[in-house]
RNA sequence: CGGGCUGUAGCGCAGCUUGGUAGCGCGCCGCGUUUGGGACGCGGAUGUCGCAGGUUCAAAUCCUGUCAGCCCGACCA
C-alpha cells in the first residue's frame, strides 16, 4: 500500500460527533466514515483490519470443526412470525415490503433460519451433533446507536448454533465454543472477562458473556477480587445463610408506628420509642414488602409480593430477568386488594394460600430464624420481632433485590467490586425454544422423535475492531496489536533526496517478498512532520524510518507502542524487520 | 421515549444579540522557497447557511413548523 496512492484522508482535528477514542481515532486516522447513524463505511485500512479479524474468528472456528455457511440478511417474515419474534422483537428489526405488499425483515440474528436450515436437511440423530456458522452482517434499529462502529445499526457478527440430540451433546457444544472464544479474544489481544449472565426462562440452561474489560464501557459487572468470580448484576445469586436458632427471640409484637410510610422515618421512630439494647435499629433490620403486578405470557395476570431487606431496593431488570417470559409493572391498583394497606404490608396477608391470592417471595437473606420489623397489615402499625418460619412463611425466594458493591461474593464470601465492560461475545444454551416451535425433530436409535436442542453463540465482529481500539491507543493515536494491525510495518520515507524513497522501495519489495503487507508512505513534497505524525496515528505497530540516516548507511526501527527506536545498517534492515515483527531475535 | 446542546465549504468553527456584499483555520488546486516532528510566501477553487413556510424593500440572522445529529437517561448485541 502506497501513501501516495492509497485512498485515505487524515483529520487533523477530531470529529466534532466523536466521543470514544476509538470513534474519534477510526475516523481521524481514516479507517470508517459515518453514513447514517450507526451506518459506517469501512475505508481500505479499516477494511483490512475487519478482514483480520474475520479471519481469525473463521480460522477458530473451523479449527472447532463448525462448518461456515451464509444465509441472507433479507429474510420473510413468516419464520419470525412463528417463533413470536416478529412482534417480539418490537421497533429493533428494521421491517420492509416487497412490491407485492409482503413483509420482509432484514435478519437481526438467524435462530430461525439456521434450525429450519437443519430441519431441511437433517432427520437423523445419525447426522449430529452439527455446529453452523456463518460471518454476516446484521440489522437492528437500535433506539440509540452511539460511539462509531462500536455499537451501529449495521454491524458485522460471527454467530453459529449448535445441534444435538441430547443435554450431554448441548454442554459440549457449548464447552468448546467457550474454549474457542478464549482463544479467539486472546489471539486478538484483548483484556476481556467472562461472566455469568443470565440464560433467561429456559431452566438450567448455561449463559457467559466475554466482556472485554473498558472504563466506558455499557455493561456493568461485578467480579470477586478473591476467588475470580464475575457476573452480570442480572445473573448475581445472593447466597443464602444459615438459618438462625431462634429460640431466645422475643414473641413477635404489633406496636403503633404512625406516619412510617418509609423505611427511613420507620428506622427513626423504632430508634426514638423501641431502642434496641445492643445497637440502633438500622434500615437492615426491617422487611420491605414491594408489591408488583405481573402479566403471563397468556396474558394473565397476577399480584406478587416482593420481600425484601428494608435497606434494599428492587432492581428491575434482575427482577425482570427473574420473571422472564412473565412482565411486571409497579403494582397500584391498591383499591382492588382490601387486605393490602399500602405502607403497612405484612406476611400476614401475604401467600398464595391467603385471602389475598398474593404470591409471596422473598429475598434469599430472609432464611429461618430471621427476625424482622415489618408491616402490621393495620394502618400505623408495624410488627417487631417477626420471625421467618416462626411466625411467617413464604412461597419462595426470588433474586430482586439490587447487588452492592461490598456484597459478600457466592462463591468465597469476599467482598464484590463493580466494573464495566464491553460485550464482545456470548455464548448460550437456548434448549428446545427454537427446535420445538419450529418442529426441528429427529428420530432417535429407538426410531422414536426427539427435538433436537441447541445453543447459540455470537461474537461481534466489526464491534471488535472498535473494542481493540479503544484498548489499543495513546494521546498521538492508536496502536494495533500486530494479529489485527492493517500493515505488518509502515515504512516511512523522509526527505527530498531520490536515494530515500529508492531504499525505501528495496526494504519494502524484500519485506513483502517475506509475505509481510507493508505500508509506505512514498509521498513526495510531504514534510517529516507530517508523517511521523500520520504514522502514529494510523498505528501500525512497527514504523521504519528511512530518511536522513541513509547517508550514514542507516535506517531507524521504531515501536509504535514503546516509542523506542534503534537503527540498523541498510543492508540488514530486511532481516531485523523480519526478526521485530515475527518476535525472534535477528 | 424523556432531558440538554447543536445544525454555516471536505473537517473544525466564527457570524445570529442589533436583518443589508457569507467569513476564519485546516484540507484541496497552481507557482516558488522548504524537508527529522502537523513549514512558508503569493495566487486560486469550493456554500441549498439542515428543510419548509411566514414577517420584511431585504433573512444565515426575526417568527412558526419540521427534520437531522450529539450527549445524558430509559432500552438494547
Amino acid at each position: 500500500m502506497r501513501m501516495s496512492s492509497l485512498f485515505l484522508r487524515t483529520l487533523r482535528e477530531d470529529p466534532a460527533d466523536a466521543e470514544v477514542p476509538s470513534h474519534r481515532l477510526l475516523v481521524r486516522a481514516g479507517y470508517v466514515r459515518r453514513v447514517s447513524p450507526g451506518i459506517y463505511t469501512w475505508l481500505p485500512l479499516g477494511l483490512k483490519v475487519l478482514r483480520r479479524v474475520e479471519e481469525i474468528v473463521r480460522q477458530e472456528m473451523d479449527a472447532m470443526g463448525a462448518q461456515e455457511l451464509l444465509f441472507p440478511a433479507l429474510l420473510p417474515r413468516e419464520p419470525f412470525e412463528t417463533t413470536g419474534r416478529w412482534t417480539e422483537y418490537g421497533p429493533n428489526i428494521f421491517r420492509l415490503q416487497d412490491r407485492k405488499g409482503a413483509d420482509y425483515l432484514l435478519g437481526p440474528t438467524h435462530e430461525e433460519l439456521f434450525t429450519l436450515a437443519v430441519k431441511d436437511m437433517y432427520s437423523s440423530y445419525k447426522d449430529l451433533p452439527v455446529t453452523l456458522y456463518q460471518i454476516q452482517t446484521k440489522y437492528r434499529d437500535e433506539a440509540r446507536p452511539r460511539a462509531g462502529v462500536l455499537r451501529g445499526r449495521e454491524f458485522v457478527m460471527k454467530d453459529s448454533y449448535s445441534f444435538a440430540v441430547d443435554d450431554a451433546g448441548l454442554d459440549k457444544a457449548y464447552d468448546q465454543h467457550r474454549e474457542t472464544y478464549i482463544r479467539i479474544f486472546d489471539r486478538l489481544g484483548f483484556h476481556y472477562v467472562i461472566v455469568a449472565a443470565m440464560a433467561g426462562a429456559m431452566g438450567g440452561s448455561k449463559s457467559e458473556e466475554f466482556l472485554a474489560t473498558a472504563e466506558n464501557g455499557e455493561d456493568t459487572y461485578v467480579h470477586c477480587p478473591q476467588c475470580g468470580y464475575a457476573a452480570n448484576v442480572e445473573a448475581v445469586r445472593v447466597p443464602a445463610p444459615p438459618a438462625l436458632d431462634f429460640t431466645t427471640t422475643p414473641a413477635a409484637r404489633a406496636e403503633d408506628t404512625p406516619d412510617t410510610p418509609t423505611i427511613a422515618k420507620l428506622v427513626d421512630v423504632l430508634n426514638a420509642r423501641f431502642p434496641r439494647d445492643d445497637r440502633a435499629w438500622a434500615a437492615g433490620d426491617t422487611l420491605k414488602n414491594v408489591i408488583v403486578k405481573v402479566t403471563h405470557p397468556d396474558a394473565s395476570t397476577e399480584v406478587v409480593a416482593i420481600g425484601l431487606p428494608g435497606d434494599r431496593d428492587v432492581d428491575e431488570k434482575r427482577l425482570e430477568a427473574q420473571l422472564e417470559p412473565s412482565t411486571f409493572e409497579v403494582f397500584d391498583d391498591f383499591p382492588s386488594v382490601p387486605q393490602l394497606v399500602k405502607g403497612y404490608i405484612g406476611p400476614g396477608v401475604l401467600g398464595a394460600e391467603k385471602d389475598a391470592k398474593v404470591r409471596y417471595l422473598v429475598d434469599p437473606r430472609v432464611v429461618d430464624g430471621t427476625a424482622w420489623v415489618t408491616g402490621a397489615d393495620v394502618q400505623g402499625q408495624h410488627v417487631l420481632s417477626l420471625v421467618m418460619g416462626r411466625d411467617f412463611t413464604v412461597d419462595g425466594t426470588i433474586e430482586a433485590a439490587e447487588v452492592r458493591v461490598g456484597d459478600a461474593c457466592p462463591n468465597c464470601g469476599h467482598a464484590l467490586e463493580a466494573a464495566r465492560g464491553i460485550e464482545m461475545g456470548h455464548i448460550f444454551q437456548l434448549g428446545r425454544k427454537y427446535a420445538e416451535a419450529l418442529g426441528l425433530k429427529v428420530l432417535d436409535e429407538n426410531g422414536k422423535l426427539v427435538t433436537v436442542t441447541m445453543g447459540s453463540y455470537g461474537v461481534g465482529v466489526s464491534r471488535a475492531v472498535a473494542c481493540v481500539a479503544e484498548g489499543n491507543h495513546d494521546e498521538r493515536g492508536l496502536i494495533w496489536p500486530r494479529q489485527i494491525s492493517p500493515a505488518d510495518v509502515h515504512v516511512v520515507a523522509t526527505g527530498k533526496d531520490e536515494e530515500v524513497y529508492l531504499a525505501a522501495e528495496d526494504i519494502t519489495r524484500g519485506l513483502e517478498a517475506a509475505g509481510l503487507v507493508v505500508l509506505v508512505d512514498d509521498r513526495r513534497k510531504v514534510s517529516p512532520g507530517v508523517k511521523f505524525k500520520d504514522s502514529e496515528l494510523i498505528g501500525v505497530p512497527t514504523i521504519v524510518v528511512v530518511g536522513r540516516g541513509l547517508a550514514e548507511g542507516v535506517v531507524e526501527i521504531k515501536d509504535r507502542r514503546s516509542g523506542e527506536g534503534r537503527s540498523v545498517p541498510v543492508e540488514s534492515a530486511v532481516a531485523e524487520i523480519l526478526a521485530e515483527v515475527r518476535g525472534t531475535s535477528a
